[in-house]
DNA sequence: TGTACATCAGTGAACGCGCGTTCACTGATGTAC
DNA sequence: TGTACATCAGTGAACGCGCGTTCACTGATGTAC
C-alpha cells in the first residue's frame, strides 16, 4: 500500500535475502546452501542476489554482521546486569550455551565459513576485521566488569576476551559433535575457572 | 626387490593414499581437495581409493586416526616430562601452538571436517567416538599430573580435559583468521590460567 | 614342480549431478524541463 | 501537471566447470590338487 521509494525497496530486498540466507545456511551449511534456494525462498531470482551482493561470500558476511551485532548487544546487557563478578562470568557462559542449544546449527556454519575464509586472503581479512571489532566489545565488557569490582587481570583485557571467546567456541565445537559434551553447567564452571584464573586482586593503579 | 604379498602391497597402497591425502587436504581443505588429485599424486587411480576406503569421508577418517594417535603420544610425553604442575600446563599449550604454527592449515581442515560431520549422523558418530577416545588420553594425563603433584580439580578430569582442548582449539581458530592473534606466550598464559582456575589444593581422598 | 581356476587390487572411462557467476534484457521508478 | 529520457532493481537463461561414485574389466597373486 505505502508506495516505496526505489531505495527503500532495494533495502527491503536486501534484508529479505539476508534473513532467508541465514535460515538456508543454517539448514545446509555454507557450502551446502545454494543461492538458488536462498533467492527462491526469499521470493526473488538468483540475479537479485548478485544485484545486492558481490557473491555468496559477501552474502554470508552480511549474515555475519547481523549476528555479531545482536550478540554484542546481548553480551553487554547480560554481563553488566549480573549481580557480581562471578555471576557475570557465569551469565555470559550460560547465555552462550543456551543460544547454541537453541540454534545448534549456527556454530558449525560459522566455523565452516571461518575455515573457508582462512584460505582466501581477501575474505580472511574481511572476517578478521569483523572479528576484532567484536572482540573490542567483549574486551570493554571485561574491562568494565573489572573496574566495577575492583579487580585486574593477568593479561590485557583484549587477550582475556579472546581466550574467553575461544573457550566458549571450542566447547561449542565439542557440542556440535556430541550434543551432551558440554552442558550449560559445565560451560559455566569452566568459563568461571578460566576467568578466575586470570583475575588478580588489585588492578595496577594508573601509571 | 622384496616380493611383497598381496596383503602387504595393499597396506602399502593404503598408507600411501592416507599420507598423500593428508597433504592434499592440507593444501585445499576437505571440500576443496579432490580424490583425483590425491590418487594421482599417490601414483594410483581414483578407483584405488574406492578399493581401500568407503569414500572421501572414510579416507579423511583414516587421516584423522593417524593424527590423533600421534598427538596423543606427544601430549603424554610432554606433559609428564615437565618439571612441575604449572610447567606441565604450559608445555602442553606451547606444544599445541607450535604445532599449529608449523602446520597452520591443519586446524581449519579439521574444523571443516567436524562441521561437515556434524550434519551427517553416521559420520558424526564416527568422529565423536574418536574424539572421546582422544579425550580419554588427555583426561588420563591430567589425572596423572594431579596425582603426582598432590592436587585435585574442581570438575571431573574428563571435563577439565575437554575444556583444555576447547580453549586451545578456540585459540587455534583465532589464529586461523589472524595468525598473530594468539602467540605461544599468550596461549601458555591463558591455558595456565584455565587449569589453575580448576586446580584445587587437596584432592578428595578416596571415599 | 606344474597346471587350472579363483580371488582380488587397482584401472579407466562413464555417469549423474549442482552450483556460482555472467549477461542481455525489461519494466518500473526517478529526473529534468 | 505532463512528457521524454535515463537510471536501475531484478529477471531468467545460458555458461562453464569439477567432482564423488560406480562399474565392467584386467592382469597379477594365491590356492588346490
Amino acid at each position: 500500500m505505502p508506495r516505496l521509494t526505489q531505495g527503500e525497496r532495494r533495502l527491503q530486498t536486501r534484508e529479505a535475502l539476508v534473513r532467508t540466507a541465514r535460515r538456508v545456511f543454517l539448514e545446509h551449511g555454507f557450502h551446502g546452501a545454494s543461492l538458488d534456494e536462498i533467492a527462491e525462498r526469499a521470493g526473488y531470482s538468483k540475479g537479485a542476489v548478485y544485484s545486492n551482493f558481490a557473491g555468496k561470500d559477501d552474502l554470508f558476511l552480511a549474515v555475519l554482521d547481523d549476528h555479531f551485532e545482536r550478540r554484542a548487544r546481548a553480551y553487554t546487557d547480560i554481563a553488566l546486569d549480573a549481580p557480581g563478578l562471578d555471576a557475570g562470568y557465569r551469565a555470559v557462559a550460560r547465555f552462550r550455551v543456551e543460544a547454541d542449544l537453541g540454534e545448534p546449527a549456527w556454530e558449525p556454519v560459522l566455523l565452516e565459513f571461518w575455515t573457508h575464509a582462512s584460505r582466501r586472503e581477501g575474505l580472511r581479512r574481511a572476517v578478521s576485521e569483523r572479528r576484532e571489532r567484536f572482540l573490542d566489545v567483549v574486551a570493554n565488557i571485561i574491562d568494565e566488569l573489572g573496574r566495577r569490582h575492583g579487580v585486574g587481570f593477568a593479561v590485557p583485557v583484549r587477550d582475556a576476551a579472546r581466550g574467553s571467546a575461544a573457550l566458549l567456541r571450542g566447547l561449542a565445537a565439542e557440542r556440535a559433535l556430541n550434543s551432551e559434551a558440554a552442558p550449560p553447567e559445565l560451560a559455566e564452571e569452566l568459563h568461571t575457572a578460566y576467568m578466575t584464573g586470570l583475575t588478580r586482586p588489585r588492578p595496577e593503579a594508573g601509571s
